[in-house]
DNA sequence: CGAGATAAGTTGCAATTAAAAACTTAAACC
DNA sequence: GGTTTAAGTTTTTAATTGCAACTTATCTCG
């Protein structure tokens, strides 16, 4: 990873700092896990969670701002609020599940039940994994980066393409034969 | 998601509390990109993030203290100290890349130079995924929380195992094959 | 209908944490 | 030997968090 490195002071250029904006803050993943779990009701998440009344008014109205939780009138009782998930809020929890099974990983080991499993086969799930465009699971030895006019160049001087190879497709057509076989 | 939840309160139960006992605090996952940047030196550090002294000497010494990055005296100036990422440091990279790729995905689009790639091929790096058991890419529609001791158990009453079908073994033999094929 | 309970907040005030700036110590450089 | 650099600490000030009490609207029950 020596010689490039990003420009850190130009905020802009990396989505970090973007997700930290809302995310970074005390107690953001936390109504995330409770909000995945099913979560909906402000008493819900107060007596679940153990925060404080202020604190998860302003969370919330934080997380709804950016979009991550949609705030809705209960129909049947109109005291109550509904806050959900949106297609914006489930797009975190890859990152809440890795940060997660990291947790698990280097934490006390405790048996975790219930268990968070595949829908389909109901095992459980595998590590949150980071992946090369053609699906192979990479670690951070296989990292690097380039400038953006050097992208496919190999040290040996020939040039990947997107096409080459396994692709992505494949790995899709991994998932239709699976589900094929067993469905 | 409906029925079952996890036990919300007892922390210990979830990895997730553990992991944002370090990086839940503001400005952990900026040390962490900077360090997989390549940032070694608290001064660099310094400049780089913006970040308050006192703030960053606490920071760091967090960050070693819970293992992610080690201190270590340089050997030809003592004066200097080497803040270099542990194992278990680089085990972060998967959370960090999600909540950057997410940022990225909803923030104001950005031309990201340099980028991230597999070495291997120099081709941009994939999503951040969560997988299931045999590699299958998993969307939060695949995702259930069951008891341990349903684990496997279908709705229509048949039980899957981790050696049915496609295994884990198969998508690195895919890897294998494909840097066989290309190397 | 009216009293009391419930849901989702707000407000004010104390305690904790972060930030900015100046100070310290030790080693290097010239 | 004086100056600079690196990595901290200390002190002071600002922002955030947390707690407890208060508010408003709605619902439930007799």
């Amino acid at each position: 990873m020596g010689e490039i490195r990003e420009p850190l002071r130009e905020l802009i250029e990396c989505g970090l700092p973007q997700a930290l904006e809302v995310m970074g803050e005390r107690w953001s993943f936390m109504i995330l896990r409770a909000s995945f779990n099913g979560l909906k009701h402000f008493e819900e998440f107060l007596s679940e969670l153990g925060i404080a009344r202020n604190i998860l008014s302003n969370r919330l109205a934080k997380l709804v701002e950016h979009g991550i939780l949609k705030r809705e009138p209960c129909e049947d009782d109109r005291r109550k609020i509904e806050y959900r998930l949106t297609e914006k809020g489930f797009d975190l929890l890859p990152a809440m599940l890795a940060l997660r099974q990291w947790g698990q990983k280097y934490g006390q080991d405790s048996v975790e039940n219930p268990v968070l499993v595949d829908e389909y086969d109901r095992l459980p799930v595998g590590p949150v994994s980071m992946l090369a465009h053609d699906g192979r699971i990479l670690t951070h030895h296989d990292l690097r980066l380039v400038r953006r006019e050097d992208l496919g160049k190999r040290a040996d001087g020939s040039m990947a393409t997107q096409s080459e190879g396994v692709s992505r497709g494949d790995v899709v057509d991994l998932q239709t034969a699976r589900r094929a076989k067993a469905g």
